[in-house]
RNA sequence: GGGCCAUUAGCUCAGUGGUAGAGCACCCGCCUUUUAAGCGGGCUGUCGAAGGUUCGAUCCCUUCAUGGCCCA
C-alpha cells in the first residue's frame, strides 16, 4: 500500500522537478465525451477539447491510449509520439489511472472503430495520489461505497444515472408546480416545536438564546402560516429530521415535498398527486409505466380511491366497530398478536394493520381515502360522519409515497385536537402531535379552507429508479463515523 | 432491541489447525490503432480488534467493533 501512495509522491515531485504544476488552473473545453460520440458523423477531423479523469491507460511503446471520463461518459484519447510536440508523449506515459487532464486534437476513429481524440496536445490538470478500485467489478463493498460515495460514483456507472435521474426528478416536480402558480418558499429547519407529524425530533442548542430547538420533522405548519398570510399556492421541498431506525426504507434525514393550495381539498390533491407523478415519471423516464423491482407498475391516472375502512375490511377483515376504541384497539391487538412499539390505541392499532396488512397489497398506484380522526390531528373532519377526516394516503409498489388531507381551519377543533394528542403523550405516546399554541394563534386569524399535500421525495425517486434501498438515492447516507486509517 | 451473514493485499475475491494465494492495481523491460491490450520479470499482508483453547490459531471458542439482510 505504501508503495503504491509512496510511488505516486514519487510521480508528483517528477512532475515538479519537470516544471509543470501537478494541479493545475482553468482549462477551457469544448466538448464532453457525450457529444462526441453522438456528434461523430459531424465532427470527424474537427479540432476539440476535452477534459476529465484517466479510468484507463494502455500503453503501446510509442503509442498510447487514454479512457477519458468526464460527466458524460468516457471518450478515448489516442496519443502518438509522432503527432504530439517534442517530449510531450514522454511526459503523457508517465500519467496514473485517476489523474484529470486536459487535451486538444483531432476527432477520428480507430482501426477498431473506437471514436477517439487524436492528442496533439495535453496537460496534466490534478495528480491522483491514491490507487482508484478495481477497473472491472468496481467498488462492491457497500459499506465503502456509502462511506467514500465518491468513488462509488467515480467508477460504479448505474450509481451516477441515479442520481442524475434524482435531480431531473426534483426539477420536474419544480417545473409541474411552478407552471401551476404555486410559489417556492423556505421555511426554518430549527424551531421551538417540531409538528405536522407524528415522530421524534432531534434536539439542538441555541447559545446565545440559551434556548433548546427542535429541527423539524415536517414542513407543514409553517407552510400554513403561510396560507393564513394569503400567499394561497406555496411549496417547499426540504430535508426534514427524525429521530429513529435506519433501515433500507428510512434514514434520519430524508427530503420531503409539501404543498398547500387555498380554497384547494383533498379531491384537488389526489387529482394534483396523480398528474405530478404520472408527469414527472413521463419527463424523467418517458414513460408512466416503470418497472419496481420486477414488478410492472402504471402510473397513469386516475388512481382509484379506495376508503380506508374498505381496505381493512378487505385485506384484514374488521371494521370500524372492531376498533371502536382505544379498549377495542387494545383487545384487537391482543388476538392478533401485534407487536406494537407504540402503546395500542385505536390510531397505532390502524396504522399497524394497515402497514401488515394493506399496504403489501397496494402495488398499483392508489389513494385509500377517509382516515379516523384518531390518526389525523391536522386534517379536517368529514361532514358526513366526524369520525373520519379528509385524508388520503397514495400507495404504489406497497409503499406510501404522498399523504394528504382538507386542512383543518377550524382553530377551536384544532385546539382540541392539540389536547387529544397530549392525552396520547401522556399515556406515553412519544410520538403525539406536541400541543403547538403559536400555530393555533394563526389559524385564529383565518386559514382559508386548504387542500395541503405531502410527498416523500426519496420514495418517489426509488421508485422512479428501481432502487431497493433509501441508501441507494441519498448522496451520503447516515454511518457511524470510522476515522480513515493509513 | 433480536436473529443470520460478512470482515484475508489499495480494489474484487479464493483458502487452510502447521511459515498466506489469484486477478486487477503498482514497479522494471519490450511493443505506433489498443480497449478487462499483450508478453517477460518484480513488489504487495496487524488475515477487523481483544481474550481464550492448543505444542502451534487467519482457521476452533468468547466478547467487542463496523457493515449488510431479515425480524421487532
Amino acid at each position: 500500500m505504501t508503495d503504491i501512495l509512496e510511488a505516486r509522491r514519487a510521480r508528483l515531485d517528477q512532475w515538479r522537478d519537470k516544471g509543470v504544476d501537478p494541479f493545475g488552473g482553468r482549462f477551457d473545453r469544448t466538448h464532453l465525451a457525450r457529444e462526441i460520440k453522438e456528434g461523430f458523423a459531424e465532427l470527424e477531423g474537427a479540432r476539440v477539447r476535452v477534459a476529465g479523469r484517466v479510468m484507463g491507460f494502455r500503453v503501446h511503446g510509442r503509442a498510447s491510449f487514454v479512457d477519458l471520463q468526464d460527466v458524460s461518459g468516457r471518450v478515448q484519447i489516442y496519443a502518438r509520439a509522432d503527432v504530439l510536440p517534442a517530449g510531450q508523449y514522454e511526459d503523457f506515459t508517465l500519467l496514473d489511472v485517476g489523474d484529470i487532464i486536459g487535451a486538444w486534437g483531432s476527432v477520428m476513429r480507430t482501426r477498431r472503430g473506437e471514436i477517439s481524440v487524436q492528442a496533439e496536445g495535453w496537460q496534466l490538470l490534478a495528480k491522483s495520489l491514491r490507487p482508484l478500485p478495481e477497473k472491472w467489478h468496481g467498488l462492491r463493498d457497500v459499506e465503502l461505497r456509502y462511506r467514500y460515495r465518491y468513488l462509488d460514483l467515480m467508477v460504479n456507472p448505474g450509481v451516477r444515472d441515479v442520481f442524475l435521474t434524482r435531480a431531473a426528478i426534483l426539477r420536474a416536480i419544480r417545473k409541474f408546480l411552478d407552471e401551476r402558480g404555486f410559489h417556492e418558499v423556505e421555511t426554518p429547519v430549527m424551531s421551538p416545536v417540531a409538528g405536522g407529524a407524528t415522530a421524534r425530533p432531534f434536539i439542538t442548542h441555541h447559545n446565545a438564546l440559551d434556548l433548546d430547538l427542535y429541527l423539524r420533522i415536517a414542513l407543514e405548519l409553517h407552510l400554513k402560516r403561510l396560507i393564513v398570510a394569503g400567499l394561497e399556492k406555496v411549496y417547499e421541498i426540504g430535508r426534514v429530521f427524525r429521530n429513529e431506525g435506519i433501515s433500507t426504507r428510512h434514514n434520519p434525514e430524508f427530503t420531503m415535498l409539501e404543498l398547500y393550495q387555498a380554497y384547494a381539498d383533498y379531491g384537488d390533491m389526489m387529482e394534483l398527486t396523480e398528474q405530478m407523478v404520472s408527469q414527472v415519471a413521463q419527463e424523467v423516464l418517458g414513460s408512466t409505466i416503470i418497472t419496481y423491482q420486477g414488478e410492472r407498475i402504471e402510473l397513469a391516472p386516475p388512481w382509484p380511491r379506495i376508503r380506508l375502512w374498505d381496505a381493512v375490511g378487505r385485506f384484514a377483515g374488521l371494521g370500524p366497530d372492531d376498533i371502536r376504541d382505544d379498549d377495542a384497539a387494545a383487545r384487537v391487538a391482543a388476538k392478533r398478536g401485534l407487536r406494537m412499539d407504540k402503546p395500542p390505541t385505536k390510531a397505532g392499532v390502524i396504522e399497524k394493520i394497515l402497514e401488515e396488512e394493506v399496504e403489501p397489497h397496494l402495488v398499483q398506484p392508489a389513494f385509500l381515502v377517509d382516515y379516523p380522526v384518531e390518526m389525523s390531528p391536522l386534517a379536517r373532519r368529514r361532514a358526513d360522519d366526524p369520525s373520519l377526516v379528509y385524508r388520503f394516503e397514495a400507495f404504489v409498489a406497497g409503499r406510501e409515497i404522498a399523504n394528504a388531507f382538507s386542512e383543518l381551519n377550524d382553530p377551536i377543533d384544532q385546539r382540541e385536537r392539540f389536547m387529544q394528542q397530549a392525552a396520547m403523550r401522556a399515556r406515553g405516546d412519544e410520538e403525539a402531535h406536541p400541543f403547538d399554541e403559536d400555530f393555533l394563534l394563526a389559524l385564529e386569524y383565518g386559514m382559508p379552507p386548504t387542500g395541503g399535500l405531502g410527498v416523500g421525495v426519496d420514495r418517489l425517486v426509488m421508485l422512479l429508479t428501481d432502487s431497493p434501498s433509501i441508501r441507494d438515492v441519498i448522496l451520503f447516507p447516515l454511518l457511524r463515523p470510522r476515522p480513515p486509517e493509513d
